[in-house]
DNA sequence: TACCTGACGCCTG
DNA sequence: CCAGGCGCCAGGT
């Protein structure tokens, strides 16, 4: 069992932080540590277990390709403002509405 | 140390 | 809106 790092361990201390019905995009994680990594943050949330990782997203509000159709599950049980194409074939969260960013500490 | 990969992001066309 | 290309950073081999 390997452990994770530091940089992962920081990663999943904001991503619980992450209120319920909010999400953060990768970047502003990143962007939370001091980090400009969305792809630490990234990978990170692949070896990540029991986090809310829906409520990580990509910049552009769509959920990590592959869990497309878990992520609207915990969407739509959280009341996460979404964003549907005019087809209601597809779907984004409303980053205006839902984006969140952790508060600075004291 | 060098090279490769990845649950990413932004700019162009 | 869709593709393609380049940049960025952390980890693994």
């Amino acid at each position: 069992m390997d452990e994770p790092s530091a940089f992962d361990r920081d990663v999943y201390a904001v991503v619980a932080e992450i209120p319920f019905g909010r999400v953060m995009s990768y970047s502003d994680v990143a962007a939370a540590l001091g980090s400009r990594s969305a792809r630490g943050v990234g990978r990170a949330m692949a070896r990540s277990e029991g986090l809310a990782w829906w409520r990580v997203i990509r910049a552009s509000g769509l959920p990590p390709e592959g869990h497309e159709v878990e992520a609207l599950e915990h969407y739509k049980a959280e009341g996460t403002p979404l964003r549907w194409s005019r087809d209601g074939t597809t779907y984004r969260v409303d980053l205006a509405e839902a984006a969140w960013f952790p508060p600075p500490g004291p």
